[in-house]
DNA sequence: TATGTTACGTTATAATATAACATTAATATG
DNA sequence: CATATTAATGTTATATTATAACGTAACATA
């Protein structure tokens, strides 16, 4: 119960991300496949890039891996994909970082709060319907219609309190 | 009681901001007195820019005022006066606008949750305890020692709903 | 195949922010 | 007061993040 919350974790130890990474891709498709949308090499490349690890990814880094490994990429190339995969919701951007991170529930309408590490940069991102909700309640007291919340927390993981 | 928790209000139809800027300046001028630190030229006229309104403002419009009004004014000029503001907590910076507001308490230690209103840009600064108080237990909860919170809250204020 | 639409290539530039070092102003100390 | 020290500002250059604008290619479908 209090798991669904967690839509991303904090990677245990065991992590294999080459599955997560495999899974991650798989879902995008079948989420294009249904929406009638096309995940093209770079959209997917990107995507796959933005997953490289669970931790913020910056545009200009995408690009350049773009440029050493396959040519003709410019920032409209990126920033394109990511627009496309934001608006599709496979990828959520970090306001307070500019950096680009993986959703990790993909297809699933959800509230949306990170937790960052600023010592290991790892994300974490939840879906928790007490914090949107009391936040919600709150503007609507306030006689404000919230449509769009941006919650980014920064502190340390426990990992990070451990070492 | 309620009240308290609001720091910037979205302002009514009668709000003085030649009043209200004079105040917050006198106070941060007092803040300063307090702390050893030196309210210069540059410095205040930044704050009184960036308190023009109650709309986040542009490090790159408050420049071109500058350079309007007095020349001498580089990028740098601007920044290094907001980085002062935002650490004595005169001014805070909206991530998710690149953009900078006033503090509506400056000088007291407070959480913070921003509401912008789409439609007019006016933005509303909240210290509300439980909001701050719910992320940092759901944080604690995952073994997560939040240090810092970044909530803007994007929607429409009453006053564009009502139009 | 013709046609419209979507994605991509390409060039240029806009918008946001910082590095690095020289100079000036304020403050502290002998 | 003179001078040393620090803090603030001036200045030039550049880094970083993002978008505009317009042409071309790929794809979908009538």
């Amino acid at each position: 119960m209090q798991d669904k919350q967690i839509v991303t974790p904090f990677s245990p130890a065991d992590h294999q991300h080459s599955s997560c990474l495999k899974s991650v891709l798989s879902t995008a498709e079948d989420c294009c496949r249904q929406r009638g949308l096309r995940l093209t090499p770079i959209r997917r490349r990107v995507l796959e890039l933005v997953w490289k690890n669970h931790e913020p990814v910056k545009a200009y880094d995408i690009l350049e891996t773009l440029q050493a490994e396959k040519k003709r990429a410019a920032p409209p190339t990126v920033y394109r994909a990511l627009d496309f995969l934001q608006a599709e919701g496979f990828v959520h951007k970090l306001e307070s970082m500019n950096a680009y991170v993986g959703c990790g529930a993909p297809g699933h309408h959800h509230t949306t709060q990170f937790l960052i590490c600023h010592t290991c940069g790892v994300v974490a991102e939840l879906d928790d319907i007490e914090i949107g909700e009391l936040i919600g309640n709150k503007a609507d007291s306030l006689g404000f219609k919230a449509t769009h919340l941006t919650i980014e927390i920064k502190g340390l993981c426990s990992s990070c309190q451990a070492d």
